[in-house]
Formats: C-alpha cells, sequence, structure tokens
DNA sequence: CGTTAGTGAGTGAACGCTCACTTACTTTCA
DNA sequence: TGAAAGTAAGTGAGCGTTCACTCACTAACG
C-alpha cells in the first residue's frame, strides 16, 4: 500500500495510485470519468450514457466491469476511504507523540486533498451517501483516530473526553476548511496551511 | 424575522417557526413531508408521488404551491440558512466580546441543531448541492462570522489570518461533531457539549 | 476455437410535470 | 337576499422523456 518511490518518476500522483484501475485500461477511464461527473453532479445527476462517453466507451462496457451504477460509485468512495484509513495508520504507528501524530494526520489529510482534489471532493461531497453507516471492522479513518485519542487520554497525553467528539472537532478544523477551499472561499493549497490546521486541531482535542 | 416572543406558547419550537408555512396548511405538510424524505433519502432519492403522499395530497397540489420539486428543495434550503443568518447575526450583535461571540454562536448552532435534527441535518448534508455559491449579498452565516472575525483582527481581539480559514475552522468544530452525532458516533444533545465546542472553537480561531 | 471485452439498439419502469376537471369559497349585482 | 360569476386549491389520469440495465452480437486473442 505505501508508495514504492524506487520509480523516479511517481512521485505526487503516490496517493491516487491504489485507488484506480491501472492508467489507460477501460476500468481505468470509467473509474475517472465516473469519478469527475460524480463530483460535478453528484452520483444520482448522472446517467450512465454520461459515464459510457466520459470514458469513450459504450454503456454497456460498465457493465462488464461494474454489477451496477450504484456499485460503480461506492466502489469510488471505498477506495479513498480505505487509501486515507491506509495513510493515516501509516502516519500514526510512525508518530513519535500524540502530538506527532495529530500533525502527521493533519498533514495527510491536507496532502491528500491537494494531491487528487477531485477524489477527495468526491469524497467529502458524498460521506453523507456512503459514509454514515459504520460498522465494526470498516477500515473508518474517524474510529482509527478516536482509538488513537483513547489510548492518549490512557497515557495521560490527552485531557480526559469523549474521544469520538474529540476525533470529530480536530477532523472538522481540517474538513470544513477543505470545503471551503473547494468552494472557492480562500486561495493556496492546504499543505500551506497544514501547521495552522495542526495546532488548531491539536488544541480542539484538548478542549473537548 | 426574530421571533415576536409575545405569544407564550411559542417557547422551544422558536427556531422552526418562520421556516416553514403555518402548521396545518396543504403548503406546511409538503414541506414537512419532503424535509423529512429528502434528508433520509436525498433530494433525487425522492419522487413527487413520495412527498404527495407523506403530505397527504395529490402529486398535483405540489405544483400549486411550488414550480418544481427543485424549488421545493431549494426553498427548503434557503429557509433554514437565513434563518441561520437571523439568529448568527442577532447572537454577534448581543455579544460582549469577541469571545463572548464565538460562544453564542457555537450555542446558536448547537441549539438549532438539536431543536430540529430534521431540518439541521438536511442543511448539513445538502449544502454541497445548495451551498457552494456565495454571492454578494446572500445571507451567509460563514460570510458573516468571517467579516466578524476580521473586526476582531483589527481591534486586536484576534491575532491576524485569514477570516475565511479561521471561521472555516471554527465551523468545523461544531458541523463535524452535529454530522457525527447524526451517524450515531455519540450520543446526547449538541447544546451538552457547547461549552467544549465553544473553547475548542474558539482556539481554532486564534491558532490559524 | 473458446473466452473475454466491448457494442449499441432495445426494454420496461419510473420519473417530473401537465391539464382538464371538481370543489369550496368569495364577490358581484339586480 | 340569492342566483350567477369568478377565483384559487386540489385532484389524478396521463403525457413525453429519461433512466438503468440487458442481450444478441462482433472483434480480438492465445
Amino acid at each position: 500500500m505505501v508508495a514504492k518511490a524506487s520509480n523516479s518518476d511517481a512521485q505526487d500522483t503516490a496517493d491516487v495510485r491504489g485507488v484506480t484501475a491501472p492508467d489507460g485500461s477501460v476500468k481505468a477511464r470509467l473509474e475517472r470519468g465516473a469519478l469527475n461527473l460524480f463530483r460535478e453532479h453528484g452520483v444520482d445527476g448522472v446517467s450512465t450514457r454520461a459515464i459510457a462517453e466520459a470514458a469513450g466507451v459504450s454503456e454497456g462496457a460498465i457493465y462488464k466491469h461494474f454489477k451496477s451504477k450504484e456499485v460503480l460509485a461506492q466502489h469510488l468512495f471505498e477506495a479513498i476511504h480505505e487509501k486515507l484509513y491506509a495513510l493515516v495508520e501509516e502516519q500514526l504507528n510512525a508518530a513519535e507523540s500524540f502530538d506527532d501524530g495529530v500533525l502527521r494526520v493533519v498533514k495527510t489529510y491536507c496532502k491528500a486533498a491537494d494531491d487528487d482534489p477531485t477524489l477527495f471532493e468526491y469524497h467529502l461531497t458524498h460521506m453523507f451517501r456512503f459514509g454514515v453507516r459504520h460498522y465494526p471492522g470498516r477500515p473508518d479513518p474517524t474510529t482509527l483516530i478516536a482509538s488513537r485519542i483513547q489510548d492518549a487520554i490512557d497515557n495521560g497525553a490527552c485531557p480526559p473526553g469523549n474521544p469520538e467528539i474529540k476525533a470529530a472537532a480536530a477532523l472538522g478544523v481540517v474538513l470544513q476548511p477543505a470545503a471551503h477551499r473547494m468552494a472557492g472561499r480562500f486561495e493556496g493549497t492546504m499543505t500551506d496551511h497544514a501547521d495552522q490546521f495542526a495546532r488548531a486541531s491539536l488544541a480542539a482535542v484538548k478542549e473537548t
């Protein structure tokens, strides 16, 4: 899951790898085409004809790769969801302290938003459609973050409180600005402000 | 726009008044029925036949009150949007200091979420569909908050920085937990945690 | 020659919306 | 005062359109 980084020309698109099929394949073109359309018009605002056209294939080709339009949309959401989980887990394991963990997770979200804005925006705007249900065993970044906050509370690295609320508040500090940036409310990349967000996130975790 | 409050039995539902038509009317039943369905299934997941059935009227009745299903959905979103704007403005004007203003706004959002969860959830989940475009003159709570943050920066009550980012981070501290609560990630009302959110929001504003 | 990927016309269902009509109430005026 | 005319709300069958999805077919390939 971690970027190989041995290939010299695989630098800035590292986060996208593993989320979509190999470039150029019909499946990858369907995924990218659908993603672009879903992001702009929402899943329900996009027809299978439009997806096929965007991918440069016939409508029937969709059904050689995905059982339904809904499954395609879910697959795209799950892909970014699981990728984020893996990235967050990697950074949390590499963290030297609780505060360092918060900084790393915030930077991870900022980088993900900057690296593939379309993918991130789709994830953000469709959280309520696909992300609401959380059941045990599902790789959910928020649950992971909450459990690490619980550990920090036990260790005394974080003041006591409801870890789910702390996790939500900390994430909100990053995700709401990400949404506002997508709406054109401010300029610059998310990473430009990562340190601010990290400080604010940390404060939010400790105050809630 | 502000509640008249002369009527003694208009206490805890005050926030809802003015958002929908008078109770019992066909228009009010259409708005409530549509709102409940839109919240649960999304605007595109609800048919005009279903709305009519929920309101206990015929399908044609919808079009005596609203030009289209889309207009009905927009109307519902705008109603809560403008109501929130009015409430936020009222609290900001009553605030004795910048810190007090943050506390009041956070409490306002918490109360709105608690008083009419359906309305608030619809607002939250459809922000990306209706709330993305912000143009001058539109009553937008976020823009109002950002402008007050700018004032505070000018007065020295708040450290310098981009007010749009500060506003987004502060709102995120409240809205993300609100979304997580709706997803069933924690118990209790939003107001139960309003003081925590206020402290965290204030910290987020000052750290970004 | 069997398998797999891709085609695209076709299908039934569901959709948003319309419209001729009924009903209930208000206004007009001899 | 009371019949006639006008108005607005509500009805529900039905319209044209679009939709997701299917399937008989072809092309490419080992």
